[in-house]
DNA sequence: TGCAAATAGATCGCGCACAAAGTAATTTGT
DNA sequence: ACAAATTACTTTGTGCGCGATCTATTTGCA
């Protein structure tokens, strides 16, 4: 009976789990994220830049998912909040370089408090969720290939 | 090392998880859904009103984690395409229920294929499946009862 | 060298997603 | 009985998310 004979009921009921779970956490976040006027999806840009500042728009984008109709206006109103800033790269004028200015630096330290909320509500040992987590991307990533 | 000291870190890898992943569903969908002209958030709603047809609403509405301020405008979207009917229930004309139309039922044959696509995608076993799906919801609910 | 193809972003249009505020019907409290 | 509170849904405004299309720059290759 662990036959992948058909998948087809279960991952519909999946997909809608991942669907409904996902804006839980969205949901999580927003009465968090309020304080630093920032929205998830923000959030989740200026936590790749605190990972490895001076991206590009591709870069970031092939990170998060997401692509660049999404990201150009999102990245238009953290500069315009200050916390980034947009400039071409001299050596590809194709290419926006982001980095993070002193304002955006500065908020990572008062984000701790953000990731701790989260991570006590998730209420399961490091373990659990990090097992949830790689079988999740493992799942994402093969969803992702079949796209193409 | 399986306390949960601080799951901090952990996750916030997870909320990225499930957000990379649930767009990875969609996108899957998105080019399967095409030819019975739905988006996938269309898609969930006719198949909670296959699963139970003449819901009202807000009954809808939990089913799916969505307001009705999402749903409002959603549902007379199938409306206009002929896939249901929104009519106020005679006992309590606040509520507004929910019913398919011949042509609703008709679809529900023909996105059986759509599933079947979903389920090859997916490439894991049901009972890997069944244990993924059941631990998201559980964090979901749980996230789901932080949040208030 | 010259010009087509590829690449990086930006813009536009549409459909979610959700807070806030509005409307109408029902229930509750006195 | 009837005003206040509650409930169900709609409307409005803002911000994603993404396909399609556009502009500007760089690369490839004949």
């Amino acid at each position: 009976m662990t036959q992948p004979a058909d998948n087809s009921g279960v991952a519909g009921m999946l997909c809608f789990s991942l669907y409904s779970a996902s804006h839980a956490f969205t949901q999580l976040y927003r009465p968090l994220l309020e304080k630093f006027e920032l929205t998830y999806p923000q959030y989740l840009v200026m936590v790749s830049l605190w990972n490895k500042d001076g991206q590009n728009v591709k870069e970031l984008g092939s990170t998060l998912f997401l692509d660049s109709s999404t990201l150009s206006p999102l990245l238009k109103r953290l500069n315009a909040a200050g916390l980034i800033t947009r400039t071409r790269n001299p050596q590809d004028e194709r290419e926006v370089l982001l980095h993070l200015t002193e304002k955006g630096r500065a908020l990572q330290e008062r984000a701790g408090d953000v990731m701790q909320c989260i991570g006590e509500a998730a209420a399961l040992d490091a373990e659990t969720l990090e097992t949830l987590r790689s079988t999740i991307d493992a799942l994402r990533d093969r969803l992702h290939q079949s796209a193409n």
